[in-house]
DNA sequence: TTGTCAATCTGCAAAGAGTGCGAACTAACA
DNA sequence: TGTTAGTTCGCACTCTTTGCAGATTGACAA
């Protein structure tokens, strides 16, 4: 994604406004590297914004999104991650705590693969689940406790 | 997953009853290839037998997930679909019709992956998406038609 | 065959995640 | 400072799935 600097531009130059909503929302994208929801980003905003709407969140989100400065992410448990890295990358989702982090995949050209026959292939994303550090020892720990 | 008789078998060995509810879903899942929505299901079984409620689809289904005889896929887009194919295998999704097919994938353990350092991994999923033959011609003969 | 009882089925309410809509508001530019 | 197209916000509503509870019924034993 863009800097904020960068969107204020790009922005005004496609006829959008950028309001100070937009600007509070560019600034808790940029940079941000845990794939928040648009709840998560709501309450952050709303922290600095008292009164902003969860709409206007979804709504500067998915503008975004078609703008092709954010990449929106499935992780198959409730709702869309929203992520500013745009670079080619995959994920890991903790089945725990939900926790989010990028994986880069090398050798993927190399993959052999049956079914594909027919289709026009746009786009192939790598989705990892298991069980973050953090989550791991909590179990460890609290199977401790019990002896 | 097994077929409707071994199902019968392994159900009533868990104290678990087998209704005609339960027999009639085993069947229209058994060799099931199209990874249907539950919805999708509940019409086909509400033409075999008229009254069949969606909750009970759902409860069937998600029980037999449970039971490991039904993998649950989401491709992002909308309902969860229930595959009987157990295999090892993956899927690619038409991003037009939603069209679901099997992919097998090979190789798969040479790929050069970064960042999941800390991760127990469980499982790893590659979603291929793009737009299925038949859906590539018909935007062929619309474009042709517009002349 | 009949009785018993836990498991099941069904309908309905409700939750979670978004989206459509329109009245009030405001950034951008003249 | 005025104009106006673009935004914001609240609310209703859709869609998918789950919780609940009363009515029903398989499965097993007598
Ligand atoms: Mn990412
Ligand atoms: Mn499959
Ligand atoms: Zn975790
Ligand atoms: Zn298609």
């Amino acid at each position: 994604m863009k800097s904020p600097a960068e969107l204020t531009e790009t922005f005004r130059a496609n006829g959008l406004k950028v309001t100070p909503q937009r600007q509070l929302l560019f600034g808790l994208m940029h940079g941000n590297t845990v794939h928040p929801t648009a709840e998560a980003l709501f309450a952050e905003a709303s922290a600095r914004m008292p009164g902003i709407s969860l709409r206007t969140v979804y709504q500067t989100l998915t503008d975004l999104a078609s703008m092709g400065e954010l990449r929106l992410i499935d992780v198959g448990a409730g709702a869309t991650r929203f992520d500013p890295n745009t670079d080619d990358h995959h994920h890991v989702v903790c089945s725990s705590c939900g926790e989010v982090r990028d994986v880069y995949v090398a050798g993927s050209d190399r993959l052999k693969v049956d079914g594909l026959d027919g289709f026009r292939i746009e786009e192939a994303s790598i989705l990892f689940s298991g069980t973050c550090v953090t989550c791991a020892s909590e179990t460890v720990s609290r199977a401790s406790a019990r002896g």
